[in-house]
DNA sequence: CATTATATGAGAATAGTTATCAATTAATAA
DNA sequence: TTATTAATTGATAACTATTCTCATATAATG
């Protein structure tokens, strides 16, 4: 696992309710981790496939860790992505690139307002949220308006 | 349909394409729009069993309604629900109550600013968002208090 | 070291979704 | 109206995704 600190959060948090940090479910969190957070289930399944890991623990694992909160279901479009819930990463939103698929991730939150705004007119109490933006990234904007330029000659 | 409005609308959007408003896509459009807008696709394929519409006729209808943007997909944890696209619905947020279940629509936006300063930071264009938040309802929160006070005694 | 609890992998079972095709319905032209 | 063509439907088969089962393996405990 990347840092020592997050592996010593998931052992324990496993060990309050009896379960184990085996090499197959470390593995699996720290193919998450290298891969900036965002692979689908798909995705786990087919990068485990050299060092074999059976199918059936993939699912079992991603279950677990989400009961556990260690990870965190994201949906975009048509995929659900697992990134990892430790730390105080609750508030932060996700920027997609309609263009290249990219997932830029936000640091700042800025929805206190609004969540104040809700409880004074709905009297909804908000525990969490997700927020997530689509549109185009600085890097795709700038080969369109170089590819407008080309155009114009 | 609701309003006459509405179904000229979506007659107009699937006749550019060369697709008729057929009685069974009207139906199961119906079905949504009574439902307040939040089914999934297993609910809708329930509801639909009495005047039998086959389910591939289901999945059909609702794959070219996303095409079409007379729907659109919105991810409450573990489903996809499906709702109008119609008008300029585009910025509404959505309360989710983690006790009931229910599903609030907010009317009001607010993220022009976050979106603003997302551009600034990161130069994103910003052109779609979803934002839900998960929480606890007037009407659970007060039963909630009112338990309480019966342990009190 | 023996015993018990937990986890794994392979494949079966189930659920969810898409594709195929003959029959039906609607639109268009004569 | 009738003939012709295009689009749609429902039943079922095919395919994909997910969960379950169970014998075996691994780790923890006494």
């Amino acid at each position: 696992m990347d840092s020592k600190i997050e592996k010593e959060i998931v052992i324990k948090r496993l060990k309050d309710k009896g379960y184990l940090l085996t090499s197959q479910r470390e593995y699996i969190l720290n193919l998450i981790i290298k891969n900036d957070n965002h692979l689908t289930i798909k995705d786990i399944c087919h990068l485990v496939e050299d060092p074999t890991i059976g199918q059936s623990t993939v699912y079992r694992a991603i279950k677990l860790f989400l009961s556990l909160d260690i990870l965190r279901k994201i949906n975009f479009g048509d995929n659900d992505y697992y990134e990892l819930s430790l730390e105080n990463k609750h508030n932060h939103h996700h920027l997609i690139c309609s263009e290249c698929g990219k997932i830029i991730e936000v640091g700042f939150d800025y929805l206190e307002d609004l969540e104040k705004k809700i409880y004074e007119d709905y009297g909804f109490i908000v525990k969490n949220h997700t927020l997530r933006f689509c549109g185009i990234c600085k890097e795709c904007e700038m080969k369109r308006s170089a590819d407008a330029k080309t155009y114009e000659k």
